[in-house]
DNA sequence: CCAACGAGGTTTTACGTATAACTTTCTGCG
DNA sequence: CGCAGAAAGTTATACGTAAAACCTCGTTGG
């Protein structure tokens, strides 16, 4: 690696074709309609492809006084459903010419570091789970467009928000087990203080409040295999009637509940229905199949990402919940006949 | 805020102070010992925080030549494994006062768009998975420090490489096997063209070869569980004996592979000893659990950021693969009795 | 007693780009 | 013929920062 050879400037390519900078930057930045003449921009064009041109970023994002890119700030990545989200936002971004930088707030529960000092790009926007809350304190005092991802609308001071239609699908969760013929619930709840999390839990209490002769009790474990076997292990050899039906607020919650239900002897779903809610790879894995709430995470990252776009220019993005639905799979059946 | 929407700049910070541009910079930069007094110091530090002052990060880039960020290339985020390579990596990068940035590439298989066009931050280096190898044809154009993970050390136009030892995983793999007693493998492998996963083969068919007696067979599938559900179920339901150990390349196959064989009536381990390569958290949530080839992932991306910042330094990283280790879990198990 | 020095700053400059403002030449037309 | 205006450039400037070079004192050692 030659240091002698520092990288070309536009400069360097206007001296290899004879013309001026400014004109290597007009024919660049393809605004050259009637201001440089065919030949010459050929001659420009190709001067910088011989020199392995690459216009320095720095100097352009301080010119422009913009960077064209945002800032999505995520929980730390232990599923896909993330990385989908990131994906989303990473095609809606790149057909406005934008880049999306990935900031996975640590994993301890320590406050966060600061987000803008890890990603050293300067940013126009950012894109932040609510998950990712003790990043936020950082990202208020800067006072650049921002639209949270599923975060309470009254909470999230005047900034825009994207949300699931997460009561929706618990909606149908509680449908689709009361159908079956269940009454007896344990709600499995991710022990995170996340008004995403909030929702679910009260979603399912006022659904369930409406119909007759069911009883609904509730077990916190951290989003984790083991804490969930655990919790679930727990709350099936406490005394009273065993709950028939399982309801976790995500998919890993429930890879868990299957491993306190098989070492307490359950059969799934004969002896007790188990729902998650994501659709992660995870819930095709295990057996069986997990019935769960399809969660479309790169839709998710896109209406992020075309909120945020909006909110850039000014304008105030749409409302509007984004749709899920129930995958029923072989997790679920009618409760044991007593 | 006070007044317009234009960040504070420097110069607003001095204004404010009293002092002029340079010494806020002499004394924002911490490089100030000797040339401005303690008071005055003090003076820069309150007004900067009074008015909420961020360095413009393009200019500071502009004018120091160099940004602190580097880009980590990986393949799709379908699994936590690279997520945590990142964790590690930004860990050791904020060590020193870098920034990563992730750059998944797009999961179809066309031609990659251009990395430095998503991060549009501009980079001092690149770490870059070698299974996102249709992105490096990018890369190569750019002199950027460059440090390859698990790449072939001789396929990599002499840039460092960091690997983790697979080969020594298969070693220990195989010889678990075989010492419980099984002698017809069948290998459910990735069908990816990738240099990591051909050293899997090719390892685990010299060990056997060193074994009078044993047989092998190979079947190829994509990284999906319901591609190695189909392939493995192909595999098992071909004429001849069946192979009583299956050898995956990593979990997720394991996964499929577990699928197929409860599809075919088969029972793990009894049946059937299934091994896995990676130990995700899906390793757990299986039943049972999975014996599979610790990956620590974490440590990867460490090593790999300091070899990357060892190459930005013009140093040659010290060579030595990562060492891995077996977990024997729950789905390994003598062959049954014939 | 004066030169040298260092503490405590300030002035100036350069980084590479995009673009506004300006210049020159040429064409068409009244 | 004279001049408007377009075509095809060029020159000059600003973005915000870091740091080199410079300046001005008060102190001190010889």
């Amino acid at each position: 690696m030659a240091r002698g050879s520092t990288r070309p400037t536009s400069r360097d390519v206007a001296q290899a074709a004879g013309v001026s900078q400014a004109a290597v930057s007009l024919v660049l930045g393809e605004k050259w309609r009637g201001r440089v003449s065919e030949p010459t921009a050929q001659r420009v064009r190709e001067a910088a492809h011989e020199l392995g041109y690459r216009p320095n970023l720095a100097a352009r994002n301080l010119r422009l006084g913009r960077t064209r890119t945002v800032l999505l700030v995520v929980p730390a990545l232990t599923t896909e459903f993330f990385a989908e989200v990131y994906t989303g936002a990473a095609r809606i971004a790149a057909e406005h010419g934008f880049g999306v930088v990935l900031y996975p707030s640590p994993e301890g529960v320590g406050p966060a570091r600061d987000p803008f000092a890890s990603a050293q790009a300067a940013l126009d926007g950012v894109i932040a789970s609510s998950m990712a809350a003790d990043a936020l304190s950082a990202i208020r005092g800067d006072q650049l467009p921002l639209v949270m991802l599923d975060s309470d609308p009254d909470g999230s001071l005047g900034a825009a928000t994207v949300n699931l239609d997460i009561a929706d699908g618990i909606r149908q969760v509680a449908e689709h087990l009361l159908t079956l013929g269940h009454r007896r619930f344990l709600h499995l709840a991710a022990d995170v203080p996340s008004w995403t999390f909030e929702v679910r839990a009260h979603e399912l209490a006022t659904r369930l409040a409406a119909t007759p002769g069911t009883e609904l009790r509730t077990a916190r474990a951290p989003i984790s295999i083991e804490g969930a076997q655990k919790a679930t292990e727990a709350a099936l050899t406490a005394p009273g009637p065993r709950p028939t039906a399982l309801v976790c607020d995500d998919d890993k919650l429930a890879a868990g509940a299957y491993k306190a239900a098989r070492r307490a002897g359950l059969r799934i779903p004969d002896d007790l229905s188990v729902t998650g809610l994501d659709d992660l790879g995870l819930a095709t894995a295990i057996d069986p199949e997990l019935t769960t709430v399809r969660l479309d995470a790169e839709l998710f990252g896109e209406h992020g990402m075309r909120a945020l776009l909006a909110v850039m220019e000014g304008l105030t993005p749409d409302a509007g919940d984004i749709p899920v639905n129930l995958v029923v799979r072989g997790s679920t059946a009618p409760p044991p006949q007593h």
